[in-house]
DNA sequence: TATTATATTAGAATAATTCTTAAACAATCA
DNA sequence: TGATTGTTTAAGAATTATTCTAATATAATA
């Protein structure tokens, strides 16, 4: 944590509690959450904490190349790894995982003549937690 | 589009002038257009033609299965192909195209532990309509 | 500590989408 | 064909997510 808040400070960027408080609780979570579900989270320890403050701070981090936002289903998500990665949406627990596969399409460049920059893939179906606890018991 | 009309009557859907002009404008555009702008478009030949309805036509459409919604970027975009496949977004024209890919990890069936049931992918870049104009005249 | 610039808050504003309700329409039946 | 019935439409109200506004609070710096 101590070495993303020194990265910001050295972007000349100002640190308080509520721009601390979201980048620690995005680092701490594994789900991806939206912004209205930060806010809940948060406004149970900061109850100031405006929703305006955290869609500032998210896009702050955003600019800044320190978080990547999801469009996922309905929601904006937001992930506190800003490379490119592909997601895993689970239709049961709804969670949105993280998955470490490369996608050799995009790794070559091109793709119907198109020239590929990059790629983003959401797999959607059941995560393992899910998958175990409904079919691990058998 | 005979053959899509019919399958629409035997599920039992009502057709209207305002359903078939919706379905015939997706059918004849490329693009995987928004709701707003199948409206912009259709309300030139339909002055009456109310975005609600739109929306409603647009959803009945995708419960009946015959299209897809797409979250691309901060809208959603409509497209005639209701069978999964993969997309392009163009960071030049901004148009979004379909391409023809297979993913194999998809097809495995697994990612990470997690059991998967389909997948999404959207590359971004520059297509080749707008590459060639950028580099075909060197 | 005083100054200055930036961030925060609350609430207003906006945009996309959905809901509501009376009127219009399509399908069915007599 | 004409009446009936249930469904769809249009217009605008309502809702939801996000962004803007402006006064106050806070952080960094001198």
């Amino acid at each position: 944590m101590d070495a993303r808040i020194e990265k910001l400070k050295q972007k000349g960027i100002v640190l308080t509690i509520q721009r601390l408080a979201v980048m620690e609780f995005l680092h701490s979570s594994s789900s991806h959450p939206t912004a209205e579900a930060i806010h809940t989270k948060l406004k149970k320890k900061y109850p100031m904490m405006s929703l305006a403050t955290v869609y500032n701070t998210l896009d702050m981090l955003k600019q800044a190349g320190e978080i990547q936002e999801l469009t996922i289903g309905n929601a904006k998500h937001f992930d506190p790894i800003p490379q490119s990665h592909h997601h895993f949406y689970c239709r049961v627990c709804e969670r949105i995982l993280d998955v470490e596969v490369c996608c050799k399409i995009a790794k070559s460049g091109w793709v119907d003549q198109h020239k590929v920059e990059g790629v983003h893939a959401v797999f959607s179906g059941v995560c393992s937690d899910c998958h175990q606890r409904e079919n691990g018991a058998q």
